[in-house]
DNA sequence: AAAGCAATCAACCGCATGATA
DNA sequence: CTATCATGCGGTTGATTGCTT
């Protein structure tokens, strides 16, 4: 029996430790190993969107909505384009934000544009000066991304140091001690990033054996990790 | 206080694409 | 070449939340 609806945080504890451990070596078998009554495609959704440590929540910034704005412009529905020049943010945090705000913004700027007789269209950083420096298109990708745009999986952090500068406003993973979090090691060693992502034939996938155990279980620490500081940030 | 309505956003669904047998 | 499977993407839905009356 597959479970819908909104997860529970006993299900994004299972997630979590599954993937943070092993990978997501095949999302079909993943929440059978895990022990989630869910299909993959959920399982995969709900780390891409929401339990991936890299996730930024919180409100847009007016930076990344005159890129939404200007790309979308340019791409049209490629949300999964702009997400990746858009570094913590999703595919569908970008639709649905865009759906929410920024489509309706624009019919009302231009419907007052339209109005005021003067013809000069203001976008939405004409009152932010700081933006005016290159918002082409072109100068957005340049800056975000470099001359081309990158792949989706362009903005999950490589191996090389990038949770330097962590893109995460409300969950810092940088507090918890490595000493004290064994689960964490994962999050934070170089392999953890490409681990999931690479399909280069060189992540084995757990055997049988190990993945019988309940591994959820295992992991106190995190579970309560989870409970008192991840999840709270997500309500 | 409660009912009605609108806005928001997490999650699902269907289709497209690519890999592999 | 074709069939099958896994994954990714974009559109849409529906539950929840907040606001108004």
């Amino acid at each position: 029996m597959v479970r819908k609806g909104t997860w529970t945080p006993e299900e994004d504890n299972k997630l979590i430790a599954y993937v943070t451990r092993y990978g997501s070596w095949n999302w079909r078998q993943l929440p059978k190993f895990a022990g989630l009554e869910r299909c993959g495609k959920s399982c995969r959704l709900r780390w891409l969107n929401y339990l991936r440590p890299d996730v930024k929540r919180g409100n847009f910034t007016q930076q990344e909505e005159d890129t939404i704005i200007k790309l979308h412009q340019k791409l049209g529905n490629r949300w999964i384009v702009i997400a990746a020049n858009l570094p913590g943010r999703t595919d569908n945090e970008i639709k649905n934000h865009w759906h929410t705000n920024l489509k309706k913004r624009l019919i009302k700027n231009n419907n007052s544009d339209a109005n005021d007789g003067t013809g000069n269209s203001k976008d939405t950083n004409s009152d932010n000066p700081a933006m005016e420096q290159d918002n082409t298109v072109e100068g957005v990708l340049e800056k975000n991304s470099g001359p081309n745009i990158t792949s989706p999986l362009s903005s999950i952090p490589s191996s090389s140091g990038t949770m330097d500068t962590p893109t995460t406003t409300e969950i810092s993973y940088e507090n918890y001690v490595l000493d004290e979090l064994p689960l964490m090691d994962a999050f934070l060693n170089d392999n953890f990033w490409t681990e999931p992502y690479i399909m280069d034939g060189s992540y084995v996938p757990p055997n049988e054996e190990t993945t019988l155990l309940p591994i959820w279980c295992e992991d106190e620490y995190f579970s309560a990790m989870y409970d008192e500081q991840l999840w709270s940030h997500q309500q």
